[in-house]
DNA sequence: AAAATAGTGTCTTTCAGACAATATTTA
DNA sequence: TAAATATTGTCTGAAAGACACTATTTT
């Protein structure tokens, strides 16, 4: 089957989202989990349709960044014997996570503490690519909205790597990477305005070295 | 299904072994392809497992180092319909390679032009894994012999990255990784004999930054 | 001694880290 | 004008790159 770990930032912190398991029975039947749904072989071409498909039918959303994370397998995972799962995550902006419902929640990653089956773990490794290729990418900016301020993608960079960056070096390397554009606009904030940015549409795959990570 | 790239560097160049198709009917009976097998749900543990026992029957060799590297997935893939295929690659030292034989083949890694299945996808996911990991870990260090001097490791780096690395760079860098101990012998290669030197033990896991190789 | 290969010293350049200085707002 | 926040300048130190120099063999 495939599993979707779902994220985005609210209010400034990381949150996954975890589905009702309602249509499942047991075990685990009304637990929250990890969206997922078993490949549907005559209409997804291939796992990652069937990650968009749980996307839209578990969450509701269409997400704009969606990767491969690792699969999961063995006998250990699930009680009802050998099973694996191909896990995809993926990465929305707050305006367009879909909002909390009677089978959707959104939980801190960091507050959560256990998960059905082995969803824990694969939450884990999906929060540690996250931080990892953060560490060395413009990943980022799949969860930021459609404008935003270099103070505001700086601190959406802080709270994914949990530790500070120097202002300063972290302007100078947002524009080696040359992934942001301008839009001519600004806002303020109590202070000097701001100037405001959008994501160039090559956002993602920008890369660059190492060390945004104040050491 | 499990499918495993079994690396190895052969008189300094990186091989990938083939298997021959002979238990497996159609499609491509008789072709040259990565060995791989169906999960064994009885004795496999998990989908490493499986990767293990597909090295032992079809390669006949024990890895030291197996990775899981990404799963393939689709329609297109294979002509019989949908499958799943988790890949691995494992990397060993040439002086435990098995020896080619009626079934089993060494084959350049860049000189494979074509593969059953989406096979030559699989392998050139597992040289590009190889090579990102190379360029800021000491992974190669699976690759080579007992006891090896700083010359023949370098070149082996050289080999994979493809490119030359600085022999002052590269000894300072290895000496921060502190992942190599001196053996005390030397050996001669027409000049000044050169200090052999072996692993330490928790080699693969140290990493550093990147750059070993020059802009 | 010359040739070959290994190993080290060190200068230069680049870049990250730190922090000060300047700029532009609102209160 | 003071306070707040943004943005830029620039000093410093560490590490990478380049390359010359020293060391230890064999022929």
């Amino acid at each position: 089957m495939v599993d979707v770990v779902l994220l985005t930032l609210i209010s400034g912190e990381l949150h996954v989202a975890l589905h009702k398991r309602l249509n499942e029975k047991e075990p685990y039947f009304n637990a929250w989990a990890l969206p997922g749904g078993e490949v549907h072989t005559q209409e997804d071409q291939d796992a990652m349709d069937t990650a968009r498909r749980v996307l839209k039918q578990k969450a509701n959303v269409v997400s704009p960044y969606l990767e491969q994370l690792e699969t999961f397998t063995g006998v250990a995972r699930d009680p009802r014997g050998w099973s694996a799962s191909i896990a995809y995550y993926a990465l929305v902006p707050e305006h367009v996570a879909p909002a909390a419902s009677d089978v959707l929640i959104w939980s801190k990653v960091d507050d959560v503490r256990s998960l059905p089956f082995d969803h824990l773990d694969i939450l884990k490794a999906a929060a540690t690519r996250l931080r990892s290729k953060t560490s060395y990418s413009a990943l980022p900016l799949y969860l930021m909205p459609p404008v935003f301020t270099l103070t505001e993608l700086r601190s959406v960079y802080e709270q994914v790597l949990k530790g500070k960056l120097e202002p300063r070096g972290f302007a100078r390397r947002m524009e080696e990477l040359d992934i942001l554009e301008e839009t001519g606009e600004s806002k303020s904030e109590g202070g000097r305005p701001a100037r405001l940015y959008r994501a160039k549409h090559d956002r993602g795959a920008a890369q660059l070295g190492p060390s945004l990570v104040t050491r």
